[in-house]
DNA sequence: ATTTATTTTTAGACTGGTCTAAAAATTGTT
DNA sequence: AACAATTTTTAGACCAGTCTAAAAATAAAT
């Protein structure tokens, strides 16, 4: 059996790892078919090689968890593509929704020297352009622990940290809407019914959704109102 | 029939297009093994693959040549490659025998912009660390005709522009010897009967063999001692 | 608790890439 | 021209990764 990992089974260990932060239980067979866009016949073969190379514990019907081994080569990986990121946005004119394809090729590129080089040469960088956070060296992640726009109360406001939902489409929502890494958001109202909240963006008005205002983190800001009084 | 190229595909093409540089006729299949450190029965599979996505000519026994698709698609993936090596001499600290296996990973990431703004941010470099051309956007390449080390002859000298032979050990050596791409180097003497050279380089002198000699591209300077007569 | 629905695993087949061993074609030598 | 040596191709097998279809186990519902 060779011990290397190849590009799909490192693929595995990362959608393991980014359904068990949410679930502390074992991870279900057919959730990480789902997320990887592939069938569940195919999961419990490669569950089963990676079980033997000792990368997760798995039983059968039982679900699959990620070892000390398996977590440590999961977050190497988020570790490299979230620094991809960074070099893609920094430095190449990337826009945050345009980089997930292409540090999903990076991120399995190996070479110690060359992360630890790229890291140093991006200053050591702490978030990636979407506001996740980069794992450091030791695979210790910095989780930031904000609240949601959804949690901030009318005439309250915040900066934009980063977003929940990564997906292509949200983060082109995002851009449209002109909201950005960054923004400063000040919520003027929010509707009971549906939990849609008026906000203001550097001058301009708009409405949004909780389904939007649930995946965005926020990190909340003294409110000028209640100074002034 | 998938016609996207994988990574293994793309090598043997880059193996093709370099082993038909020197020879403008069709190229071995025992050649390409070599090459490629495989066996020729895994060359005429692979080689019938390339041959029914048209990338390359091959007639049974009579070797292979590339067609037009099939150099474009090795002179891109060349350009990555190079790309790749000046990015990491230049700003990751690497030294330029590191630089190779890495770039053997990044030049199979896909993506037309990618390449694009590396080349804009590197301020579109010509050549690599190695000395090697790197192909513009339309795939020319601009083939340096300078000379080889060898062929100066005593009391000349040249600045060194490149290599031929790009393998680690020989990099390592240069390395070590102190010459670097642009040292100045100036030819005191040379052996008649084994064609060993005595440099001076940086006021260091030296002795190289003719092997070396003859893998070191050489822009000749114009000789001073001809001009202080 | 038995039946039904869902999830998960097995079995068997396919592709891409590799190998060894043997057959076929080409080239070299006398 | 005939034999030997070399190169190249075929045949058959294997591994990684995938699929479909069917079987087995678990979970849900009555």
């Amino acid at each position: 059996m060779n011990l290397e990992l190849t590009q799909t089974e490192e693929n595995y260990l990362k959608a393991i790892f980014g359904l068990s932060v949410s679930k502390s239980k074992a991870v279900s067979t057919n959730s990480i078919a789902e997320k990887l866009q592939t069938k569940a016949s195919s999961v419990t073969d490669m569950v089963r090689r990676l079980s033997e190379k000792k990368m997760v514990d798995y039983k059968k019907y039982q679900g699959v968890s990620l070892t000390v081994a398996g977590k440590k080569t999961a977050v190497k990986v988020i570790r490299k593509h979230r620094l991809w990121e960074v070099f893609l946005v920094r430095h190449l004119d990337f826009s945050w929704d345009e980089v997930h394809e292409i540090a999903e090729q990076l991120e399995h590129v190996k070479s110690i020297k060359l992360t630890k080089e790229l890291d140093r040469f991006l200053e050591f960088p702490t978030h990636d352009p979407h506001g996740d956070p980069i794992p450091d060296e030791n695979g210790n992640i910095a989780y930031h622990t904000d609240m949601m726009l959804s949690s901030l109360e009318a005439h309250e406001k915040g900066v934009v940290l980063g977003v929940k939902d990564s997906s292509k489409s949200f983060l082109i929502y995002l851009d449209c809407s002109g909201i950005k890494l960054g923004s400063t958001i000040s919520v003027m109202s929010k509707e009971v019914f549906d939990n849609s909240m008026k906000i203001e963006i550097e001058g301009e008005i708009m409405s949004v959704s909780q389904q939007i205002a649930k995946n965005l983190f926020m990190k909340k800001l003294k409110n000028e109102r209640l100074i002034s009084r």
